[in-house]
DNA sequence: TTGATGATAAACAGCATTGTTGATTGATGG
DNA sequence: CCATCAATCAACAATGCTGTTTATCATCAA
């Protein structure tokens, strides 16, 4: 970051009213009144209420109920994101993925100290028409991905359907657990249960490969099936 | 009132007098709205609407909105633990666990063929105060401990964390890609590449074990812990 | 100062919902 | 055959939200 450390306040032309601070206060709200209600029960009213600014403000930056939610989802991704992958814009490609584990780690953390604003978040991501958009998913599949083609990995992952798992059970774990209305120390410690069952998952799965013979074989013919779509579609 | 032939012929013909019928018609109609406009967007109205019933019969069966959305949850749980677990009762210590395999399947199709109800039936559950009061998540827990006492099963595994992984999987991953809206023959893939990588992942997890040794070595070190604080809690 | 922009307040129509009440109808037992 | 009672229905009042509009105030830029 350049030198704009040594700025103070006084220097940056303050603006005329400050909208952005009031946008942000209302999203800020928002954010709030989501996680504490959901989607559906997210009134304009009450937002601007807890945002301490009027009704008619909110309606002047956000036309209609629907999009302010829907500013309101972009910008809990953000904060998702930021939690995951760092401060780094979305379009830098280093440092995607310094460490799998680590990625997964905070999100785990992220979604423990914040299980309903996840909950919410992830509901808006699959009621999405196109989830390609959202920032977090963008940047969190496109890691996992890159794992899946490094030589850590083990053959034949689906990612599509892995990151789907793993995006909704880290997410969705706090909230079965109720992680709201527990104490910190219980909170760390359901962190660390998920992240070794998950480890332990990684690692080694849950049936024993010699007790399932033809489960093998099933798998690694349809392995062949992919493959063989894969080479078909060239 | 005069009598009634002079009456404009917009008169609907009563329902015949049937207390259970006319309950199953309203929670099915319940049923379809809560798959189409979620649990926030079922209105009492709507319902007898499309049950063919007067909103105050609505409301002699169930006192409140709150309880038609609660019966409703518990019916569709039933519907779910038939679909996986068959016709027998919830008590039935027999056939809980055929197999494993089949159980994980039937559910990977249910939820493939009715996304948005899984996906709603889910989210109430995790709303709800107490899980272990909801029919199916009681049995497919049982089920799945059963399995991880096996000695098919890796050892280690936590079947907490690990139930509400696989629940959630495999009822939200239909969600993700829409199988509303896929022809049969998409359901029918999709519900083959969700199996695959379910089992790929219990057999091989993603990670390969010799590439990892110090997380080998921290994750036995975990069981350790758990094992200790087991025969501690003696 | 002036003009433009952001923020506030209040009021309005329209709509959908909730929960309640009293009337009506059909089944059923005596 | 009728009296009773529960199931059903139509209508009502109350509420809260949405989106719009109008008038007014505050703050900064030029």
């Amino acid at each position: 970051m350049p030198d704009g450390t040594t700025i103070i306040p006084t220097r940056r032309p303050r603006r005329r009213q400050d909208p952005e601070r009031t946008r942000a206060a209302i999203l800020e709200a928002a954010c709030a009144l989501l996680a504490k209600d959901g989607p559906e029960g997210l009134s304009v009213s009450q937002v601007a209420q807890l945002a301490k600014v009027n009704r008619g403000t909110a309606y002047q930056h956000f036309q209609t109920r629907e999009q302010l939610l829907e500013a309101t989802t972009t910008w809990v991704s953000e904060k998702l994101r930021r939690a995951v992958f760092g401060e780094a814009p979305v379009n830098s490609d280093v440092a995607t993925l310094g460490d799998a584990q680590g990625v997964a780690l905070r999100m785990a953390e992220f979604a423990m100290e914040n299980p309903a604003l996840g909950r919410v978040w992830l509901f808006e991501l699959l009621a999405s028409s196109r989830p390609a958009s959202d920032p977090f998913w963008n940047q969190f599949k496109t890691s996992l991905e890159k794992f899946a083609r490094s030589d850590q990995a083990q053959p034949g992952i689906d990612v599509d359907v892995h990151a789907v798992m793993v995006l909704i059970g880290t997410l969705l774990w706090p909230v079965f657990v109720r992680a709201d209305s527990r104490s910190a120390k219980d909170r760390r410690q359901l962190v660390e249960r998920f992240s070794n069952e998950m480890l332990r998952l990684s690692l080694q799965g849950t049936m024993r490969p010699e007790k399932f013979p033809e489960l093998d074989a099933h798998l690694r013919a349809a392995r062949g099936d992919k493959a063989r779509r894969a080479s078909a579609a060239k």
